[in-house]
RNA sequence: GCGCUCGUAGCUCAACCGGAUAGAGCAACGGCCUUCUAAGCCGUAGGUUACAGGUUCGAUUCCUGUCGAGCGCGCCA
């Protein structure tokens, strides 16, 4: 049982032998110091139940709170908060128990299957800085999930199908033909501006380049060998990315678009007869009642288009009945811009409708704001155009490096190399993972690539600090006994054995900035402790328990920046 | 026109589904390195939570309205 579940079910069993056996226990982490360590704010909703006194409830209620051994004070405080102060002892416990674990006390439940759909990016060109949220949030999330113990699967629904497919192998083609084709390929955004032009002037080639998107959806054998070439470089660049940046996607996760083409025309088969789908002006429309205006006009979901063409929804829907049937998932889950928001209240309202997915499946939009430039209109660069996620991974590299060669010039070269490389791309991450998804996300160069305050190298600095520590320690005890003596120490442990009911509350609400605060925090508690409390100074138990603290800490701080997909430094 | 999201310190953001005196970071000002890495720690200052009502012991949070912003809404994804 975490911390949160056990006072929980202590208060809601007090309330109960108090006379408030339905009442809420409302416990949560107090809001500052003087409050102890929890509080429970349930005996005022209680009380006005039952129409007594909230204060004399509370007297009832701390008279049969049974925390023996679990609190070492309990107060009653204002209109009738329930104060809880944790016993140094049992927090020692907790965290030492904690300590012995591998999941750290989180990983309890068995395994629900979740399908996360995160960065899927257009294949016709090179990944952006609009593609960083969906990938970053997405792969945390599958980690945190993960490592609660829930069976992930990652889908990587790229881009890979349309008309600018056609229009990039003919391109093809000629820059084959003129033998330089592998120099263009190098360049994919050069290589898709070229096509576009080509596209935009020649009407030879755009005819031809129509041609090829019959031929590739009719499964010509050299168009789609063509298209595959063209894949494979554009798949190679993004696993590029993945690998600089941390994240885990993988070949294995790639299913994209044209994975569902033959199950298309399916989806609109069953649609019909389901009685779903309606012929409007000559394209096949679902119009749903969940989606009606004031007027009672229900608003139309376009499935496929009057030439016969198939849009997104219809491959999210094939994606839908594929994830909750074939893949077996309970929880589906969609890290896409908030923009689409409409999009997938209309897929899931119709997905569960016409049978896809049933009651017992989740479906989750996990939705982010946009990317805005630095005058909060929608971002771009000086001339016009996106930023490439290349570039700006370089940048943040090259501030971090020189950061790095100013604050310790004795390192060789490669060491501050290698420390960059943490330190920009963990910054970059961080900035973005530390706010709220929900929210617009301002781009700014400097806020993204600071290095000071709540930032990943504030957290990684913490970590280093802990590892020379252990360095000058040489070997000691990991699980020694903890002995809490010093405010700092008991912030510290409180703040440890917190974790896993941090991480519940991400995985139930899919937002990691909870993870970053709770890190942040983490980090501030052990920088506090660091001045108050001498580890290798002290002596004898002091000594043995502040070096298994730290141990704890270290531990817990690089978990949980594992988890976001953040590495630590042994030194910085 | 309809719908979604939002409006919090000068700036960037929090606030654990209604809890106590709304918290951090940056920027500003003042302290702390002969002592485990000062990318740090401590302190000061900064607020009518857009505005007006309502619900109740209690509202940044829930409801209504106004103002303002961003984004969606039939053949792109």
């Amino acid at each position: 049982m975490t911390l949160h579940e056990l006072l929980s079910c202590r208060v809601a069993a007090a309330l109960a032998a108090a006379g408030a056996p339905d009442a809420a226990p409302v416990v949560q982490p107090s809001s500052k110091p003087e409050f102890g360590d929890y509080q429970a704010n349930g005996v005022m909703g209680a009380a006005k139940a039952l129409k007594t006194n909230p204060r004399e409830l509370a007297t009832k209620v701390v008279a049969a709170l049974q925390l023996d051994g679990i609190a070492s004070k309990i107060e009653i405080a204002g209109p009738g908060f329930i104060n809880i102060t944790l016993a140094d002892d049992f927090l020692a416990d907790t965290v030492t128990r904690q300590q012995a674990d591998v999941q750290l006390g989180t990983g309890r439940h068995a395994g629900d299957k979740v399908v996360i759909d995160y960065s899927s990016p257009n294949l016709a060109k090179e990944m952006h800085v609009g593609h960083l949220r969906s990938t970053i949030i997405g792969d945390a999330l599958a980690r945190v999930l993960a490592f609660r113990g829930d069976q992930v699967v990652r889908q990587n629904h790229v881009g890979d199908w349309g008309t600018q497919f056609g229009m990039l192998t003919a391109y093809l083609v000629e820059t084959e033909q003129a033998g330089s084709e592998a120099l263009a390929l190098d360049d994919l955004e050069g290589f898709y501006r070229a096509a576009k032009q080509r596209f935009d002037e020649d009407a030879a080639f755009a005819d031809r380049a129509r041609d090829y998107v019959v031929k590739l959806q009719g499964g010509d054998v050299r168009v789609r060998a063509l298209w595959q070439r063209f894949l494979e470089v554009s798949l190679a660049h993004c696993e590029a990315v993945y690998e600089r940046l941390g994240v885990q996607l993988q070949r294995d996760d790639v299913m994209g678009e044209s994975a569902y083409n033959d199950d298309l025309p399916r989806v609109v088969v069953d649609l019909r007869a389901a009685g779903l789908l309606t012929e409007d002006a000559g394209a096949q429309v679902v119009f749903l009642d969940e989606f009606k205006n004031k007027e009672g006009e229900a608003q139309a979901y376009i499935i496929q288009k009057q030439d016969g063409g198939y849009l997104y929804s219809t491959s999210d829907l094939a994606a839908l009945r594929y994830r909750a049937g074939k893949l077996g998932a309970r929880r589906l889950l969609y890290v896409v811009d908030a923009r689409q928001g409409l999009h997938f209240q209309q897929l899931f309202t119709l997905g569960r409708k016409a049978g896809f997915i049933g009651a017992d499946v989740a479906t989750e939009h996990v939705a982010f704001g946009t990317m805005m430039g630095e005058d909060g209109k929608p971002f771009k660069t000086r001339s016009g155009g996106t930023v490439k996620l290349v570039e700006l991974l370089d940048e943040a590299e090259r501030r971090a490096f020189d950061l790095v060669s100013e604050k310790n010039p004795d390192l060789a070269e490669e060491k501050r190399r290698s420390i960059a490389r943490a330190v920009g791309i963990g910054a970059v991450k961080y900035a973005d993972l530390s706010k709220h998804r929900t929210s617009d996300y301002i781009f700014d160069w400097n806020t993204m690539l600071s290095f000071e305050g709540n930032t990943a190298p504030y957290l990684q600095y913490a970590y280093t600090r802990l590892a020379s520590i252990f360095r000058a320690a040489g070997s000691f005890d990991h699980h020694a006994k903890l002995t809490l003596t010093e405010p700092a120490e008991h912030a510290l442990a409180l703040q440890l054995a917190q974790f896993p009911d941090l991480l519940a509350q991400v995985a139930a609400e899919t937002c990691p900035h909870f993870l970053c605060a709770y890190l942040y925090q983490l980090a501030t508690r052990f920088s506090r402790f660091y001045e108050a409390c001498p580890v290798l100074k002290s002596e004898g138990e002091t000594r043995a328990s502040r070096l298994a603290l730290c141990a704890a800490a270290a531990n817990t701080l690089k978990t949980g920046l594992g988890l976001l997909g953040i590495a630590v430094l042994e030194e910085m």
